[in-house]
DNA sequence: TCACAAGGATTGTTGAACAATACTTCAATA
DNA sequence: TATTGAAGTATTGTTCAACAATCCTTGTGA
């Protein structure tokens, strides 16, 4: 006989790639997509008949749809008037500010506890973050902030914390494309991110913390400038 | 004319009592309360057509109920098997506390800008504790101390971190009827509470905020082991 | 004991139907 | 003109019934 069975312990989980067939979480991460990247504007109402048809699932698994975003606040729902894309305001990123100060401080500070690779993926996604500014691709380097962010509260180590980051950062690329020019609005910042890397991979996490707090000062105020004087009526 | 028009700007909002309508909610909010308060043990499953049946609601309003709570981790969905009442483990108790400490611990620390009557509501919620002691009603400990931390949640004064932490405390209190004895697992911690409110009155937050990390340390050790230790097979 | 097939039970999803509510339009009135 | 009121229409809220897909149980046979 060969060795052990062990090896069956030793192949990468297939991790929610079978139970993942719901019809209503394909149309909700359909729909999730469509939200984050601008195709559906902020304040549109999504249509249940229109909706529906459109792909081709029943108003009902669509309404589990609408519920699943609705509670990630990706959706608003309005009681008998329907389902909107949410609009988020000033106050809604600075509320989303507070929270990030919240988890991110705290798990940078964490930093000596953190999972194994955890430091390394912050690092990965400060290259293809990079990468996106030598290609001038502005989305990609949107998303690769997205996903420097999340690698950040990564560092706690925490299902729970992850999920709420995924949540906050899509909400919180949701409210840019309220913004006037949300083109080139991250760019300025790859370079702390790279700084505020290499802090963490020389361990030195208190004073990456300091680094990220000083972001979170510019980043915030900068945004709620944008918001504050609107993008021409 | 009377002076201005501006009196109906100054009545207060009706906040959500009039939007608050749908029979799904209301489903969830009642489940809701069966499950926090023990009435559905953890893992015990709910069937669709027998639920319905009880609630006199169809099958497809109740799975927009499963819906909302399973995303507030209440219920895990398991696909073409039903949904079930959350069994937290012992290292979902561990993640719990890794984001409480995560955001409790930030809101003492942001004590000084604290909305105004923040403070207020954590003393409310120390008496109500006490008051429940001298009764000698262990549920009304539990209760108690989740408003508690709630209020402490609340120093940061972010309609999103309170929003989340009551869906933590309310998950772990699910986790209490995992235990064996959670009849008077609070009680010990009142005394402790208070001491905590004390110093947040007096504005010594960052004391405040290394008595609350004890407490952490403290209480996660001993569910942990509650749980380790499991309640007779 | 194990494998496997048949059967029943439950969920996943659809489509249609009706009630309840919101929105629109337009006429009537002050 | 501005506002009120009253249809009429469109959309959502909820239910019901049906069928497909999947799981669980049971019993049979080797």
């Amino acid at each position: 006989m060969t060795a052990t069975g062990d090896w069956i312990d030793d192949l990468p989980d297939a991790g929610e790639d079978l139970e993942r067939s719901s019809t209503a979480e394909r149309v909700a991460d359909l729909l999730r997509g469509h939200i984050i990247n601008g195709a559906l504007a902020p304040g549109a109402r999504l249509s249940e008949e229109r909706l529906g048809r459109k792909f081709r699932v029943s108003r009902n698994t669509l309404r589990e749809a609408f519920r699943l975003l609705g509670h990630e606040r990706l959706l608003v729902h309005e009681f008998n008037r329907g389902v909107f894309v949410a609009k988020p305001g000033a106050e809604d990123v600075v509320d989303m500010f507070r929270m990030r100060r919240a988890l991110e401080l705290a798990a940078v500070r964490s930093g000596p506890q953190a999972p194994a690779e955890a430091v390394g993926t912050v690092g990965a996604a400060v290259e293809q973050g990079e990468a996106a500014r030598a290609c001038g691709d502005w989305e990609g380097i949107g998303t690769a902030n997205m996903a420097y962010h999340r690698a950040i509260g990564g560092l706690l180590g925490s299902p729970r914390v992850d999920e709420t980051m995924r949540q906050l950062l899509a909400e919180l690329r949701l409210a840019f494309h309220v913004m006037a020019a949300p083109r080139d609005f991250y760019a300025p910042y790859l370079d702390r991110n790279r700084a505020i890397y290499e802090l963490l991979a020389a361990g030195s996490f208190d004073t990456a913390a300091e680094e990220l707090a000083g972001y979170f000062d510019i980043a915030e105020n900068q945004l709620v400038r944008a918001f504050t004087v609107p993008p021409r009526a």
